[in-house]
DNA sequence: TCTGGGGTCCTAGGACCC
DNA sequence: TCTGGGGTCCTAGGACCC
């Protein structure tokens, strides 16, 4: 079976702080950080001097002196993303969405009418360059993986095609990190047993592999010299579980403190599930201590909910159950609540939300219909007035915003 | 004045069923 | 009448990705 290099994999780089030098142009050429408390995208100049998203503020200025901040036009973001992907689409269907700045695309069936999938892959280059102003890498190969290691290894600016002949060669030094799925700690495991390169993990015998990683792990390892790596585009891929968290400095583990971040983070949860009528049946939250360890708590129930007051409720529930089995842990850093097992296309109409103290296994009554129609009340008018209009405002709950809320909305995925 | 926010997937142990 | 094995679901934790 002679599969050919039919994947692609476009990457916009460094595609924050490039839309920032696109629209200001003294920042051209100058290290640049969108973000303030912390980085949240750096520019390649700013790259040079060790700077990363993710990290604090303080540090990146630590590392460049001379680094300059702009706070963000996320707005902007979302314009120019979905542009630079819509270039993309002019050429096939079949394009399957990873983030706000990447993606990947079969080309397949496509170059009957636009010439071999590299003459494609250039054309991506020079329209998102010559239409958007942005520069855009793109990686060519047989599967998915390999575009995808291909593309980071074009960068910045680039275009890397991998003949399927020269799948070997290409992958040989190239070290480890590259392959998705392998991270710090999978790398510094590597490492020890003196694995660096892909060609040595090529060579390293499968059993040793699965031995500590599992055995997902290492078929998942194994994949990229056994040509076994998947190659199916998708273009529609639902969410599995939504969430939101939030950072709060240091506050004592004391309900006073969590009760109202609960409230306020169950609050955005539920509006997004009520929002696609998907209600899910699984609550976890996150708490994050001080000293930055963590332990969460989850519980599945029998009847999916979206509704915010029994969210929150849950959350608080939960929350008390961590922090009783933590008795010495006295100060919370970080809550985060996840809604999974989500519904699809749930009829909101059928859903009559669990009545919290209630049976818990009769879902229905009094108080619960009047908690759900309170809140389906709350998003009708924030559709008309705005998220701010109604509901458990942060002012009125003291929430300190550590990223803007575009920031986060940037990162929601599609339910 | 150490570390943001939204996600995916995997693992291991236990409960429970047949 | 004391014991197998497979499958599914739930829970807690962790690695990883953008």
């Amino acid at each position: 079976m002679a599969t050919t290099a039919t994947i692609l994999h476009a990457d916009l780089d460094a595609f924050y702080a490039s839309v920032e030098q696109l629209l200001d142009p003294s920042l051209r050429g100058k290290p640049v950080a969108v973000g303030g408390g912390v980085v949240l995208a750096a520019s390649y100049e700013a790259k040079a001097f060790g700077v990363r998203g993710g990290m604090p503020g303080w540090r990146a200025r630590e590392l460049c002196p001379q680094l300059i901040f702009v706070s963000g036009h996320f707005k902007e973001y979302q314009r120019l993303g979905d542009a630079a992907i819509k270039v993309i689409g002019d050429f096939t269907p079949l394009v399957e969405r990873i983030s706000i700045d990447e993606a990947f695309a079969d080309v397949a069936g496509c170059t009957h009418l636009f010439g071999p999938p590299d003459e494609i892959a250039r054309t991506i280059r020079r329209r998102v360059r010559a239409e958007l102003g942005l520069p855009i890498s793109v990686g060519v190969a047989r599967t998915k993986h390999l575009a995808k290691i291909a593309s980071q290894v074009a960068k910045p600016d680039g275009l890397v095609v991998v003949d399927p002949d020269t799948e070997l060669q290409f992958l040989h030094h190239l070290p480890v990190e590259l392959m998705w799925g392998v991270g710090p700690a999978t790398k510094a495991w590597l490492a020890e047993i003196r694995v660096l390169t892909i060609g040595q993990l090529a060579t390293t015998p499968g059993w040793s592999l699965e031995q500590v990683l599992g055995p997902a792990a290492g078929e998942k390892l194994a994949a990229l010299a056994w040509n076994r790596d998947p190659r199916e585009v998708k273009a529609h891929r639902r969410a599995r579980s939504v969430g939101a968290q939030s950072a709060i400095g240091r506050k004592p583990a004391n309900e006073q403190f969590f009760r109202p971040t609960l409230l306020h983070l169950a609050d955005r949860i539920g509006t997004r599930l009520r929002a696609k009528a998907r209600p899910g049946r699984t609550v976890t939250v996150r708490v994050r201590f001080a000293n930055l360890n963590s332990a969460s708590r989850s519980v599945t129930l029998d009847v999916p909910i979206s509704t915010t007051v029994i969210l929150a409720e849950l959350a608080i529930d939960l929350v008390r159950a961590v922090l009783a089995d933590h008795p010495d842990e006295r100060t919370i850093s970080l809550l985060a609540i996840s809604v999974s097992h989500l519904e699809e296309d749930w009829d909101l109409q059928l859903d009559f939300p669990l009545g919290l103290h209630d049976e818990p296994r009769r879902p229905g009554s009094k108080i619960g219909m009047a908690r759900w129609a309170a809140d389906r009340a709350v998003d009708k008018i924030r559709d008309r007035f705005g998220s701010d209009a109604i509901g458990y405002g942060s002012v009125a709950l003291g929430i300190f915003r550590s990223v803007p809320d575009e920031f986060r909305e940037l990162a929601e995925k599609d339910l």
